[in-house]
This record gives C-alpha cells, sequence and structure tokens, in this order.
DNA sequence: TAGATTGTTAATCGATTAACAATC
DNA sequence: TAGATTGTTAATCGATTAACAATC
C-alpha cells in the first residue's frame, strides 16, 4: 500500500471498476480473479492489479478477490461512504433532469438543497429537494455542510457563481456549463461534464473511420 | 502529416483546442504561437506542436497560427462541417434538456427527429424537432441518413434497443444511460456520458486532499 | 500436495517534453 | 537582416504489460 502518487488514469478506472463490481454482485459472483475481471472490463490482469496494488492488498493468492469485499474497499477509497453534501445551483431543465432521475445516492451524496432565481420555481420541491432563492445562497451554506456545488446554470454566469461559492467555502464543484472552471486555490476541485467535447469526439470518430 | 496512429489523448484535446480557438475567434484575437495557446490552456507548446503535426503543418515560422484559419481546420479534423444528422431516442427530462439547451449545431449536427414510447408526448414537437413513436423508428432509419443516435433512454431497454438500431445500420452512440454498450463490429462508436463516474471521481478527489 | 492467483519487481511501450535546424 | 516561431527529431518520463517468487 503506497497511497501517493495516484495518476489521474488510476482514479479515472477506480469508478468502473465500482460499477463493474457492483454489476457482479447484483448477478450473485462471490469471488473473481483479476482475470476474468479483465476480460468483462476490457483490461489486462497486470493493470488490474497494479491498480489495486496502489490502495492496499484486497486479494488473496490462489483465490482472487471476494467480490462484495474488494466493491465496499473500492467504494470506501471512492468516498461513498462519506456521507457528502450538495447541493445544486440552476433548476433549469437540465438541473430538473438530474433531480429527478440521477441516483445521488448510490455515489454517497445527498442532495440538501438546491436554488434558482426564477420566483416561479422559488418555494417547490422536487423528488423532495427544496427550492431556494439565490438571494439565500450565502446564508444556507455558512449554515449547513457543503461538499460540493452541482452548476447547472447559464455559461454566462459560471465563472462569477463559482467565484462566490468558492468565497463560501465550497472546494467541489461539478460543473455542466461547457465553460473551462478554475481557481488560484488548488484545493478546489473542478469535475467537467463537457457535452460538446463528448459529442465532438464521436463526430471525429465517425468521420474518421 | 501522418495521420495514422492518432491516440486517443490526442483525439480528446482536439474539441478543447476547438473551444479554446472558437473563445480566441469572439475575443477577435488574430494570431497566436503556442507558447500563448498553451498557456491559456494549460498545456505545454511541444505537445500543441506535436498535436497539430499528426494533421498537417498550420502554423507559419515567426508568426504563430492564424486563429480563425486553424479554427478551421481543426473543426474540419472533428467533422463539423459534415453536416451530421442525429436522431434522438427518449424524450424523457434530460433528453428534453438537451432538445432545448444544447446547441447540436455548434459541433456540426442537425437534429433531424426524437423517438419515444409515450403516447403523450408523441405527435409534438420541442424546440422544432418531431417527436415520433418508438414503432415508426426502424422505417425512419430505412428512409432517412441518420449516423447519430442519442440514447437517452432508461438503463433496462439500453443495450436491446442499442442492438435494434445497430441492425438498421446506425453506427454512432452518444450513450446517456451510463451503462457500457458494446458491439461486436469495430465500426460501431460508441461515446459514453457516465455521469456516475464523473460524481465518483470528484468525490475521491474531495475526499483525498 | 498441486494448482491457482496474488502483489511486486523488471521490461516494454507509448506519450510528453526538450532541443534545434529550417525559415518566415 | 535579426527575432520569433514553426515542424520534427531525439531524450525523458510515465504508464502498461510481462514475469515470477510468494503463498493460499
Amino acid at each position: 500500500m503506497k497511497k501517493e502518487n495516484i495518476s489521474d488514469a488510476v482514479v479515472r478506472r477506480l469508478p468502473r471498476y465500482y460499477r463493474q463490481l457492483t454489476e457482479l454482485c447484483a448477478r450473485g459472483v462471490v469471488r473473481i480473479s483479476s482475470h476474468s475481471l479483465g476480460q468483462e472490463m476490457n483490461i489486462t490482469a497486470s493493470q488490474i492489479r497494479q491498480d489495486f496494488s496502489c490502495f492496499g492488498e484486497f486479494g488473496q493468492q490462489g483465490y482472487g478477490y471476494n467480490v462484495e469485499e474488494l466493491r465496499a474497499e473500492i467504494g470506501h477509497i471512492l468516498g461513498v461512504d462519506n456521507n457528502h453534501h450538495l447541493v445544486m445551483i440552476g433548476v433549469g431543465n437540465l438541473g430538473r433532469a438530474l433531480l429527478q432521475n440521477f441516483h445521488f445516492s448510490q455515489s454517497g451524496f445527498s442532495v440538501d438543497a438546491a436554488f434558482d432565481v426564477a420566483s416561479s420555481v422559488v418555494g417547490t420541491t422536487i423528488n423532495g429537494v427544496p427550492i431556494y432563492s439565490m438571494d439565500t445562497l450565502d446564508d444556507y451554506v455558512r449554515e449547513h455542510s457543503v461538499d460540493v456545488v452541482v452548476l447547472t446554470i447559464p455559461q454566462s454566469v459560471a465563472q462569477d457563481t463559482a467565484n462566490r461559492i468558492i468565497g463560501l467555502g465550497v472546494r467541489g464543484f461539478w460543473n455542466f456549463t461547457n465553460m473551462e472552471l478554475s481557481s488560484s486555490n488548488p484545493d478546489v476541485k473542478f469535475e467537467n461534464i463537457h457535452f460538446a467535447d463528448s459529442l465532438l469526439t464521436l463526430s471525429y470518430r465517425i468521420a474518421n473511420r
């Protein structure tokens, strides 16, 4: 167990392992070897063992890995049992879609509140999540613990809104604005969902076959 | 200009270049060197020149790159001027959010139709896009050219629906189902938006600071 | 025990960075 | 011309794969 210099490539594979192991659990598979797991995921057995060894020794020679146990370990590494608190900024179509369909709790997040400027939605709830006025955001963040903010707001106000929220002490941003947000504080983490980048990658692949 | 063995890492950077160059255009910047572009994007000048050299010679010694020209070249490589045709399968919250907010045309796609099983939406239009019954999908695809299908349907029907559509000859899938879809045909391209993977990556980063 | 499979070290491969001659 | 900056070749760095002793 070394736990330093975990590369981005490794971190990005962890959720895939977690997803695959969750499925194996659901299928009732009890144990699995790095070799079979690799076959299912299109990854070499070497890489799997190398990846896991960054975090500990989860297997047993001659046996392999206990699926449920390994899933729990990786979930723990990812922080799914940390009960992270999250609020959403911007309740347009996309925000609503996420509130109604995305299973935040499966990733260990509880969605405590949402904020919007439109008085038509303020005061209502979506899927149990209360929607407050943006005017009350600062007070809310000061009084509650907020680990992650979901940005589902227009591009035009993205960086300003992010700066305001960083100033309030929030350090995690799930960014859907298709803008590259940044902060001089290295503790502030942005995870971007760039729809356009993704579609253009697909465009390239079908154009260059 | 070699145009073989373009690595995935290079392809994934192309949309970022395109996005940055679009912004530079909007700002009225006429020329830029690999060095300054690199500073804005947090990439080394070497890597930028290396990346571009996979596709051609777009610059000029002592001058740098003409922003508008370079943007056009990269757009061309990505296929934005191919007028790709796209249809959406599944018009729930997420599908609707994309139809109403995402600028498909900016990536060179025209959205010709959407399909759903719910009779309540069939026959209506969203943002000018007509919504047809899933029963008419096969006929539609046979009679029109469809380059990409957006999958915004429930997980449970994802692989079956994909198989059906692959059988009709479609080769590009923009997949929002959080399932790993696959095809034995290597010409079929999937581009996945895995919301959960993205959020778990963020969870890891804020948990391991 | 014999077979299977781990964790880890060493070898290979590929991607990023540095250097520089060519030239606008 | 002198300065700047390219495209490309060579050097470095890091990530993936292979090999294998340890051991369940």
